[in-house]
Parts: structure tokens; C-alpha cells; sequence
DNA sequence: CCTTTCGTTCAAATATGCTTGAACATTTCA
DNA sequence: TGAAATGTTCAAGCATATTTGAACGAAAGG
């Protein structure tokens, strides 16, 4: 059961504008991108300011990933606020162009706030109610609060295990 | 942006059947499966079995969680695959029965089987397609081999990494 | 064998979420 | 100002993934 059968990983490229350097490589970022769960656009707007030396603008993406300026537009802000991307100034040139964030350690930071830190925190309103609702008088609290135990336990080893991540992740 | 936003994560129970830890558990596993971009039946049905003392049969979880037969089978099937659900014999009973895998090391090392490793192993392929795609005469040539590197060391990031999530999640 | 029980498969329906593109700001320059 | 350039927003269309339910085996019991 492959993850993305049927999922369309070829770069619809502007022939005149893409090397085939880039294509390689934005097809290897849309495909990260699905692996991730992200939505495909991220993987291949990503992608093309990373294989490009220069900074990029929107009109840049919007031209050469022949995508609309909608996505475009959603692509980046998700890209800025996670911190994949960098604005950058260019002299001369009254757009905002950007380049690409290479750090892991930075990229994985954005990641684990964008996407798992939020459920991280809901879990612990959660894990309350949890308690919450075993019945003491019941014949099964015991078995309960030992589940209880085991999803709090579960909880510490994100809390204790993904800043660890991000040091690992330093040193790459 | 909510990552969940207008999912619904209540529990359409039957109501004769489900404790109200029961109910809790599951409404609990079902946005974990969401964070974790599985589907939300696998979540309900771990949930389930996670909230139950008893082994439960297929017929069991189809009127539990007044789910169809389909949903139910393929569930069981991917939970089991993944070492999430494990079979126990219940004497007298011909149908098979399961109880669930709470042990987070097995946990996390099906689940990065499952999901993970397959496309770390892809991705290898990909990064010789990409190093066959430099243009050694191109004035772009250094800058793409050091976008090749990078891509490469954060394989190896992957690869040293997640071993060590098991060994972590074997302490809790 | 025939019947019943148990479970799987798969095509259709549904739900979800991504992409598009046109309308709408906003800023710059003349 | 007015016109042109640059981006953003959002409703509608499209694509994908999940759920259902009916039809179909397979196995057990009689």
C-alpha cells in the first residue's frame, strides 16, 4: 500500500526556465512534502527556492511553477511563518524576494511548532477531562486510571523527546 | 489554522454500550490519528480497544462504534499489520479477538515502518537521479553539488535519528 | 452437501482539503 | 490623483481519501 499512489509528482515546469537540476529536486521535495502530510504546493514551492542559488520573488514562483497566485500566495506565508523561508533585500528591486532556509535544525523547529506543539497542549486539557471521567465506584477504575497512567506517560516522552530533535538535528 | 477545523471528533456511540472513559479514550485517539494524518476509524477503533479490559471481536467493534463492517475490517487490518492490535485466543469463542498493543516502543516502531522508513528508502534513488542531474560544465555546477550534500546529510539526520526514538521509547 | 456465521472486497457515495482565478486591497511611480 | 504593479482573499471547482453497504468467499457445524 504505497503512501501516494496516484499522487502526480512531475513538476509541470515552464520548459524555458527550469534546470534539470530543479526538477529533480522539487519532485524530491513534493514528494517530502506528502510524507509530511504537507500540502504538495509547500514541497514544490520549497523546492524551487532551493534549488535556486539567486532569490527568488512571488511572480518568480507563480511563473515558473506555472501555479496560480493563490497558491503561490498561501505557499509562501506558510513558508515564511514557519521560518523556511527568508526575505531578503534586494537592491534595485521593489519586491520582497526570499531564499530558502537550509538549516535543519531551524526548518524542524518550524516544523514541531506549526504542527506538533498545538497538539501537544490540547492533549493536556484532554488528558484532564480523561481523569475526569472514571468512575471510582466502578469495578473498572482500576484498569482506567491505569490507562490514564499509560496516555500521561505517553505524553512526557513527546514532551521529553522532541527538544532532543532539535539538538540532534544541530548537528547536521 | 487549526489542523483539525471542522473535524469531527465526537463519538457517535452506541449509547447502551460505552463508558464514559470509553468515549473519552476514543474522542482522544481519534484526533491523535488526525495529528498523525491517519485515518480517523483507525483512531477509533485503537481507541476502543485501548479503553476495553476485554479482548473484542470484528463484531464487537462493528457495534460499538455503529461503524460498517468495511471500515471495521480494513481498520483491524492495517492495526494488526502495524502490531497495534494483537490476536488473543479466547477459549469457547470461535471467532478471533485482539486486545491493544500498549507497549509505545512497539508502537512507534510500527508506525515508522509503516510510514517512514518506505520513504527514506525511495529517497535514495532519488538523491542518485539528482546527482546524475548536475551539469558538471554548468557555472551552477558547485552551488547544485552543495544543495546534493545537504539533502544528503539530512538522510543521514533521518537515518541516525529515528533509531533512537525507539531506544527513548522503550524508557516510558 | 446445505446452512449459518464470520469476515473481506470493491464500487459508489461522501467528506475533506487543495487549487484556481476573479475581485479586491495596497503600494509605487508618474 | 490616476494608472500600473504587486499581493491577498475567498468562493467555487477539482482531486483525493475515507466510509459505506451489498455482494461475495471461506470455514464450521449439522
Amino acid at each position: 500500500m504505497p503512501l501516494e499512489s496516484a499522487v502526480d509528482v512531475s513538476v509541470p515546469l515552464n520548459p524555458e526556465s527550469l534546470t534539470q537540476f530543479q526538477v529533480e529536486v522539487i519532485s524530491l521535495f513534493i514528494s517530502a512534502a506528502i510524507a509530511l502530510s504537507l500540502p504538495k504546493s509547500l514541497g514544490e514551492i520549497y523546492g524551487l527556492f532551493f534549488s535556486t542559488e539567486e532569490p527568488l520573488a512571488f511572480e518568480d514562483v507563480v511563473e515558473k511553477l506555472q501555479i496560480s497566485r493563490g497558491s503561490a500566495s498561501e505557499g509562501i506565508r506558510r513558508l515564511r511563518a514557519v521560518g523556511a523561508l527568508i526575505p531578503i533585500d534586494v537592491p534595485g528591486h521593489r519586491r520582497e524576494h526570499f531564499t530558502a532556509e537550509t538549516s535543519l535544525r531551524k526548518l524542524a523547529t518550524g516544523y514541531l511548532q506549526d504542527r506538533i506543539y498545538p497538539q501537544l497542549e490540547s492533549g493536556e486539557q484532554r488528558l484532564r477531562d480523561l481523569d475526569a471521567s472514571i468512575n471510582d465506584s466502578s469495578s473498572q477504575a482500576a484498569f482506567q486510571r491505569h490507562r490514564a497512567g499509560q496516555i500521561s506517560s505517553w505524553q512526557r516522552f513527546f514532551q521529553k523527546t522532541l527538544p532532543l530533535v532539535n539538538i540532534f538535528a544541530s548537528k547536521f
